[in-house]
DNA sequence: TTTATATCCGATATAAATTATCGGATATAT
DNA sequence: ATATATCCGATAATTTATATCGGATATAAA
């Protein structure tokens, strides 16, 4: 419960590692599963993933792998997560209503106010607070 | 990611269940199941899990059912969490540590910034806020 | 222009965690 | 006695997360 998926985590990793080169500088796939010792098609998948959503770029062909595309100090961690893992919420029912209890549950409202309290949380930092 | 268990869920409908009755009356797990549209063995392996935790207190036989025994506003979220799923934490490597990257893992230290700050969001909390 | 290295990506398999069910025991009010 | 309720270990089903496979495409360098 309440934990982040290997995808964010190996997200975070790969972001570090190439935060910590120079700016134009490439981190290819293989590159960095070795050294952390992440299954590479995993790997592959993920950064895929992030580039899809313009936070790295993708080089082709040999000499080739990613770097940094986006400001991270301007994605807060929740819109990350969202745009890593999908819409976030402690409960289903916040973004895709289809729950048995729907009509007499008695909770949505206070686990709506949980929920408010851990986005806000996750708003008031960057990744760049993490990749640093 | 990042979601509640239902049992999480299940109890604490429960609980506000309870909390909305007079405190000495019971309510049986059959009455809350049907209510809320729970399944009855979860919600009893729920409840029973919860009277050994002493939040709440069973009675047996007919007309039994279970009624609220501890302070709810002395519980806070953390410890609620803890007591019906066990250990927090955004990482398996901050209880449990047996990681393949543990050793050239680059982000434990920061997650654990997160985890901290998630922490104590809900120890500002307690079940009274929720149940209320 | 060939070759090796890299990303790309849909499809699928495996593993783990969550959720749900079953069977039969124990307690107790009526 | 009997009916109603909790108790609880074992197991099954489902869902989610994790990992793998196969083959295509792009491109730098020999």
């Amino acid at each position: 419960m309440l934990k982040l998926t290997r995808k964010v985590e190996y997200s975070l990793i790969a972001l570090r590692h190439m935060q910590r080169k120079s700016i134009d500088s490439v981190s290819s796939t293989k590159e960095i599963a070795t050294h952390y010792n992440i299954p590479l098609e995993i790997l592959a998948k993920t950064l895929q993933h992030m580039a899809k959503e313009n936070i790295i770029e993708a080089i082709n062909g040999p000499r080739g792998g990613y770097r940094i595309k986006a400001k991270l100090n301007n994605i807060n961690l929740a819109e990350f997560f969202e745009k890593v893992e999908g819409p976030l919420g402690l409960s289903d029912c916040f973004y895709d209503a289809n729950c048995m209890q729907i009509e007499h549950c008695n909770i949505r409202t206070p686990i709506q106010r949980i929920n408010d309290n851990m986005i806000n949380m996750f708003r008031s930092m960057s990744v760049q607070d993490i990749t640093n």
